[in-house]
RNA sequence: GUGGGUAUAGCUCAGUUGGUUAGAGCGCUAGAUUGUGGCUCUAGAGGUCGUCGGUUCGACUCCGACUAUCCACCCCA
């Protein structure tokens, strides 16, 4: 038997229902935000990510999947979505139109990584990025629509974390304060922390070993650090969530992998789901843009873990409500003529918008009727000689045995069903 | 990439200190006097017991490797 590759998953018939809904809520809430979906290339330039999330990040420097094409191209399967956008802004010339740019997506993402509860090797995403705005406002407008999105999928026990790391001079300026600071504990820090020291010392308080994370407790936090302009486009950004009743907490621990991140940064974190527990991430990039070769211009944004969000709504709800779609009508026939007869009614009954059923398996009469029940079809007629001579059969209301006479065309078997509803 | 748990029918699981034709419930198929579902009853199909190797007279059972899966680290959505 050939298996599915490792890490992926087959969304079967039942579970896309669960899908869907969280697709169209997500498109519905987008509309009502003025974010357009963009549709892109699964793969991308293995440069676009090398140059847009960043060298020296984990997603770039292990768990891409890189591949040469027949031109010999070096291609990748998209790990995010945001450096693919950003190029797409730049390429169509998208700063063009009336600024900002307000942009949707839902893609499938790839990382080789080890693959565990809510975390896959391909995996979804939905996700927002909103161009050429760098007022507090859009972060407030951007974090409001992922809060709205995750409350009309009446998620609960969800929390929103926010914090902001600054723009690339505090930023700077803090991590020489964080590097002096940690220089003390040398000898005390976990291998990856001491290369962390190096290259990039705001990871050591993402650290969770426990002599790291306490170490880190009393590091400077970047909030105490922030430039006036970060500080107030912080305190601004606050203030605009509480006065929409969007309740946060700042977290000066939330530092985010991917290198592009400036300023606001924000997670919404679900309780119900252990280890993977981030169900929507994000924050803004001012210098992305550029480094992908546009015109400056600021970006914010999230994405959205479709896989994820499909853990938290399945563990609250214990029995899924979803109801599958049943047959309006099954038709259930003896001989070949009746049969034949048979399947053009249900053409034209589909055709008038029923959904109308026959069996395929060649069952006897009384296994139809079974295979009736098991798709919970709401009206059943049989069909042999007699009926066809007569041009008319007996519909049977499955749920109270009803029966009552009826012509078997479309138009009579329409309304007697419009009436059963 | 590192650690730990698990692997028996389509699904959920039994399987006695290693012993002959490996079981149950649900599901699936068929039937219970030849033209009507749900309840009940009967029968049937379906497993190289994850794979390969080792120990043994004999392995689903013990050991090893591999693979898959789950949990955690790491990382992130």
């Amino acid at each position: 038997m050939i298996t599915k590759p490792r890490g992926t998953e087959d969304v079967l018939p039942e579970e896309s229902k669960l899908w869907q809904y969280i697709e169209s809520t997500a498109r519905c809430v987008c509309e009502r935000f003025g974010y357009k979906e963009i549709r892109t290339p699964v793969f991308e330039n293995t440069e676009l990510f090398q140059r847009g999330v960043g060298d020296t990040t984990d997603v770039v420097q292990k768990e891409m999947y890189t591949f040469e094409d027949k031109g010999g191209r070096s291609l990748t399967l998209k790990p995010e979505g945001t450096a693919t956008l950003v190029r797409s802004y730049i390429e169509n010339s998208l700063y063009a139109n009336p600024q900002p740019t307000k942009l949707s997506y839902i893609i499938p993402c790839f990382r080789y990584e080890k693959p565990q509860s809510g975390r896959l090797r391909e995996f979804h995403q939905f996700g927002i990025e909103c161009f050429g705005a760098s007022s507090p406002a859009t972060d407030a407008e951007v974090i409001s629509l992922a809060y709205m999105f995750l409350k009309e999928l009446k998620l609960t026990g969800i929390e929103l974390n926010i914090n902001s790391i600054g723009c690339p001079v505090c930023k700077k300026e803090y991590n020489e304060k964080l590097r002096s600071y940690f220089e003390k504990y040398k000898g005390e820090l976990c291998p990856t922390c001491l290369e962390r020291l190096e290259k990039n010392p705001m990871r050591i308080i993402d650290c969770k070993s426990d002599i790291c994370s306490k170490i880190a407790k009393d590091a400077p936090k970047m909030i105490d650090y922030l430039c006036d302009e970060c500080h107030n486009h912080f305190e601004s950004v606050k203030e605009r969530l509480t006065n929409m009743g969007i309740s946060y907490t700042v977290n000066p621990d939330i530092v985010r992998g991917l290198d592009y991140y400036t300023k606001t940064v924000f997670e919404f974190v679900s309780d119900a789901l252990g280890a993977q527990s981030t169900v929507c991430g994000g924050g803004r990039y001012s210098g992305l843009v550029e480094e992908l070769g546009g015109k400056p211009a600021d970006g914010i944004g999230f994405a959205a873990g479709l896989e994820r969000l499909i853990l938290v709504i399945k563990k609250q709800q214990e029995v899924s409500s979803v109801t599958e779609a049943s047959p309006d009508i099954f038709i259930a026939t003896m001989g070949d003529k009746a049969e034949s007869f048979a399947q053009k009614l249900i053409f034209d009954l589909r055709n008038a918008g029923i959904h109308a059923e026959q069996d395929l398996c060649g069952r006897s009469l009384k296994a139809q009727m079974k295979y009736a029940d098991k798709l919970s079809a709401k009206f059943s007629i049989v069909v042999g000689e007699n009926e066809l001579s007569e041009n008319s059969a007996n519909l049977k209301n499955m749920k109270d045995g009803e029966i009552i006479a009826t012509a078997l065309d479309v138009e009579t078997l329409k309304s007697h069903l419009q009436e059963g509803k």
